[in-house]
DNA sequence: GCATACAACTGGCTCAAGCCACTGGCTTGA
DNA sequence: TCAAGCCAGTGGCTTGAGCCAGTTGTATGC
């Protein structure tokens, strides 16, 4: 009896190609499979447990969707290595971290130890979409934003895609509409324009990735996007510029760390 | 011609499957076929391009690990509506809610419209989990912890899963064991022990779901969840509570909203 | 009027076979 | 020595067939 091969019975109205999918998660999980190492071939699967070729592929197919295997054509199938490298903190925006001259991306890879790069693939004029919209205050039915579209990498691997929408009546004419802005940044540029970031909002949401957003981030199946949807506010608490960030959530995670708020007597905060 | 069908030349090497999935996430994004409205059967698309049933069936298959559609035995496959409900903000830890005598969950439920249940299924004393140890700072070797288990619906919907870890010599004897917490829930009894929550860190990262989870939250295919790794840290800045939250991503968005650190001569954080 | 039974659909899952593209190790030959 | 070529093994994708289980509308019979 194979190690980790369960009797038909005990997943009795399981259909195989779970139950093959079953076992090999438990063989994974208990460690008899250990990271990176190859799962039997699908022939090999389906003549141990006497199914057919294709239904142990769907058992892989299973696995690979739960992100716990990953296949290669001509190798094999492997057991995918866990790996956290990119964490992105609250404190990314502080502005403390100016004195580095560096900007939030690539202050973080440099802690890293990686090599961040930047590519700035679009900077237009465009009609926002609705979200975007109604969070920077502008209205959705015309040309109201500058809409930068940048893509970060870290040792050449694309790790996240930054769309950033600016008002076209302050960023016109300026740097902002330029792929280098200056020292410090786009957050540089709106300084001067007398925005001086006060507070953030950070909208979090996970999904699946488009195949368009697959294809840039080298998204293996079942690896889900983080996407932040990012509001800065300045001393008038007045938004004045928004981000999607859409991160790739097997190579990235946020960090929020803040400070509660005390009682009072009677803030009546609806 | 079929709205929305191409040429099989306006996609070249791209295998049958793949342009079947993408000439129908096509016709969804623009509308053709609206939320809720049900595909072509799989035999009907199977002919319509002259492929197996298989073929149309994976093409299918893959639209549904994106999160866009869904299939149903016996009635057909159905766009995906998008809904968000919930949004946990930051400001769910905030003592001010104390005055509403509601725990977090409930507040943010009876905020919505929504009725909040909560299961208890387990709580128990046990070995913690590496992460969880690390950052409550007692021992991953031994039985160091209680761990009190929660399933949280809203309208008998599952919403999150939710793991808290207490230091087991403080939660000891104390109705922290017990189903009913009292007053203010379990921060109501470590409030009296002396742990005043002043700061909290939230880690989070997104991923596919465990089958268990899947079945727990009544997950369909494609959709992820919101890992979130919360710490308390009292008026001294030790951890005192530890939680895993579970949530799933296709009901659930989470909100942060901080002040920005300002500029300051020489703070050296780390 | 109403419950039952049926028929025609739907997707769920499997089979057995085949061809393709890619990988990696081995053999061959210069 | 080393490059080129071969070949066995891998996953990628499709075919066409079959059976099952769940749904829904319709016809039947009480």
């Amino acid at each position: 009896m194979l190690v980790g091969m369960t009797r038909p019975d005990d997943h009795p109205q399981q259909p195989p190609s779970r139950r093959i999918a079953a076992d090999l998660r438990k063989q994974i999980e208990q460690g008899q499979l250990a990271h990176g190492e190859r799962l039997p071939s699908e022939r090999v699967l389906a003549e141990q447990y006497g199914t057919a070729r294709n239904t142990a592929r769907e058992a892989i197919r299973l696995l690979a969707e739960q992100g716990l295997v990953t296949s290669q054509q001509g190798r094999g199938s492997f057991v995918r290595s866990p790996e956290r490298l990119f964490r992105f903190g609250s404190d990314r925006y502080s502005l403390k971290n100016r004195a580095t001259g560096l900007t939030p991306f690539r202050l973080e890879a440099k802690k890293q130890g990686k090599e961040p790069r930047i590519d700035v693939p679009s900077i237009a004029r465009e009609v926002p979409p609705t979200d975007v919209a109604e969070r920077l205050k502008v209205p959705a039915d015309e040309p109201s934003v500058v809409h930068r579209e940048n893509h970060y990498f870290a040792d050449d691997e694309p790790v996240q895609i930054v769309s950033t929408y600016l008002r076209w009546e302050e960023a016109q004419g300026t740097r902002l509409m330029e792929r280098k802005s200056g020292a410090n940044g786009i957050y540089g540029r709106l300084e001067e324009l007398g925005h001086r970031m006060t507070d953030i909002r950070d909208e979090i949401s996970a999904r699946m990735p488009t195949p368009e957003e697959a294809r840039i981030l080298h998204l293996l199946p079942g690896v889900p996007v983080l996407e932040v949807l990012h509001t800065s506010l300045d001393q008038d608490g007045e938004p004045f510029e928004v981000s999607r960030y859409v991160h790739r959530a097997d190579r990235t995670g946020l960090l929020y760390e803040l400070p509660v708020e005390q009682e009072e007597a009677d803030q009546d905060a609806q």
